[in-house]
DNA sequence: GAAAGTCACGAAAACGTTTTCGTGTTAAAA
DNA sequence: TTTTAACACGAAAACGTTTTCGTGACTTTC
């Protein structure tokens, strides 16, 4: 059980001064090829690697990105992690952890826990309870002290800092278009409450879709469900709350829905009250998740392309890590990841 | 964009010593009431938080945790990650990631980037190139510096530390007898080929269950796929192959997959092929992801409790970390986890 | 009034690096 | 032979903490 070796422990063992140790594993011209030849293959036989602590606190910054999400057991976050450790990895960082469980406090917690040394900035997307308090000081304080945040998917324009986006707005229109492209008259929206931004903006292009075709929205034809109740354990009471939709409704015969599980659960519904998909009902979802692809039958979905945006993230955030020094302009981009439908076997 | 501030700072504007700062702060009696006030007073103000990376390299050990995966965007290691950080934040602790992507190489150079410092322990499952070449250096080296390893779900008996492991045997043995219990007579098997660990010990699973039931297992019920494609983007070969199965064999009844998208496929072609479910042909499945739950229909699985596994494993290498100075009996523990089955609509 | 004790604080080392600057030795130039 | 330059190395500071030990100024005790 013995502990890593240190430069000290070199330069005591071949009698010679720690700044010698150093420069020599540097390849600095200052030493002697002699001993250069001496010391490395000495550090190469004990196998000598520099504490990564020391530099950190040497070079004041940590070669660390934290990235803090509401949760991890979901598709589109686990994706955007991935998108982050690829691009963080590449360039010589690392990504730690921080999950907020959709709570404030805890977001609070987590990152009051990791600005203190421990990373040099954050990648995030803010908890539901977050967006609902309206209470950004943790996000303010931290960029004051000189950390920088890139947020993405769910931001709001209230804080001032890099962004990565979804273009809801437009993918839901598309999709929605597309609908109405193959024939369909009455389309329901299965959405969330307004106070989620992301839920909010697709609501809007699922209008603006309508519309330009002339086609007069009806608000019984637009279910907004409440998700701060989790579906994932309430299911009958989601699939109740659809059913009814369809019985008050039995003209609709498109659904675009503003996830995965809410189509999903359309689906389920519509082929337990003797309605054929895609036949009668055409059904679209949002995100890029497993469901949509394994479901029978398979589900028509807008891709978030939920890599690309982690990818992206982490560009932004290391560019600007990179470039501390340089510019001290304060410009602040939005990137919007386009999206994608992906016609399977739910739509005509 | 003020830095965060230091101890030195504090010092010199109240014109005390950084000692004096760092005593005060701390409540220790050797400072007076006066300078305490003060000092408590000026921290607050200015918002002081001591410095995680000097109190990194200070104590030696960084109260962080390094977590090494196979692969993010999957619900089981998502949820051992929930696990793990939900018990590591707990105690106090930060997790950081790496992920193989299944690679050898890709494993090293994590292990090897985060062992420098950065973190106290690692908590990990193997990928399956490392499983396959059966070389463990990197965990070996890890450990003979003193760093504590918890293995969990893919490990092997070569490496001698703590591990947490599903049940996968008696997983796969009750998920049989239960089809045997429902008067199956002809129970495929489809698996993975034999180096993945669990793989290997599911089919076991199978195998004994068959025996004592008396039922004779036959060759061409066992379907072994190569899951070194990634049937993810491959599913129609993946499907191709099921589909030949179920034609050559056409007196089958039960099927029991190890993992769940084999269990939904199967149930898919099965349909395909005219057979009902779970009249005809019963499924079950292994893991807890949310295809099972949300398939139509729903799939009966052996529920692995990811999450648990997380847990144990962040609280047996905690336990090590934090015991390190008063025990150094090299005593390793293997911790089973217990199988659950979880009967849903694709079995009577 | 001297010796002993208490109080409140500061100096310095340590954790493991990197880097600047200084210095002694030797070789080349005058 | 003396001056200069090149060379090879070491001392020390710095990053931000905590902690041990030392010390000066009082207060108490005989």
């Amino acid at each position: 059980m013995k502990r890593k070796i240190t430069l000290k422990q070199i330069a005591r063992e071949l009698d010679v001064s720690i700044s010698t140790v150093s420069k020599a594993l540097r390849n600095s011209a200052e030493i002697s090829e002699d001993t250069k030849q001496k010391v490395q293959a000495f550090a190469k036989l004990y196998n000598y690697r520099p504490n990564n602590i020391a530099l950190s606190l040497k070079n004041r910054r940590t070669n660390t990105i934290g990235i803090i999400i509401p949760e991890i057991v979901h598709h589109f976050f686990s994706k955007v992690i991935r998108g982050v450790e690829l691009v963080a990895n590449k360039r010589g960082y690392n990504v730690i952890i921080g999950l907020s469980n959709e709570s404030f406090s805890k977001e609070v917690i987590n990152m009051e826990m990791l600005a203190n040394g421990s990373i040099d900035g954050f990648i995030l997307s803010m908890s539901k309870e977050t967006l609902k308090l309206q209470d950004y000081h943790h996000f303010n304080e931290t960029m004051t002290q000189g950390m920088p945040i890139v947020m993405f998917d769910r931001v709001v324009s209230d804080i001032k800092c890099d962004k990565v986006i979804v273009d809801d707005f437009n993918g839901a229109k598309k999709a929605v278009e597309k609908l109405i492209d193959n024939g369909c008259k009455s389309i329901a929206l299965i959405t969330t409450k307004d106070y989620v931004s992301v839920g909010k903006l697709r609501t809007q292009g699922y209008l603006e879709a309508l519309e330009e075709h002339k086609i007069a929205p009806k608000a019984e034809l637009i279910l907004k469900i409440d998700d701060s109740l989790d579906y994932e354990v309430h299911l009958e009471a989601l699939e109740k709350e659809i059913e009814q939709l369809f019985k008050l409704n039995s003209a609709i015969d498109g659904v675009f829905a503003v996830n995965e599980l809410y189509a999903l659960c359309a689906m389920k519904v519509a082929r337990k009250l003797g309605l054929e998909i895609p036949g009668d009902v055409q059904v679209i979802g949002f995100t890029d998740g497993v469901l949509s692809k394994h479901a029978t039958p398979s589900l028509s979905t807008v891709s978030q392309h939920a890599q690309d945006m982690g990818e992206k993230a982490a560009d932004l955030l290391i560019d600007k890590l990179e470039s501390e020094f340089t510019t001290h302009e304060e410009e602040f981009q939005i990137v919007v990841i386009p999206t994608e439908l992906i016609e399977r076997e739910s739509t005509k």
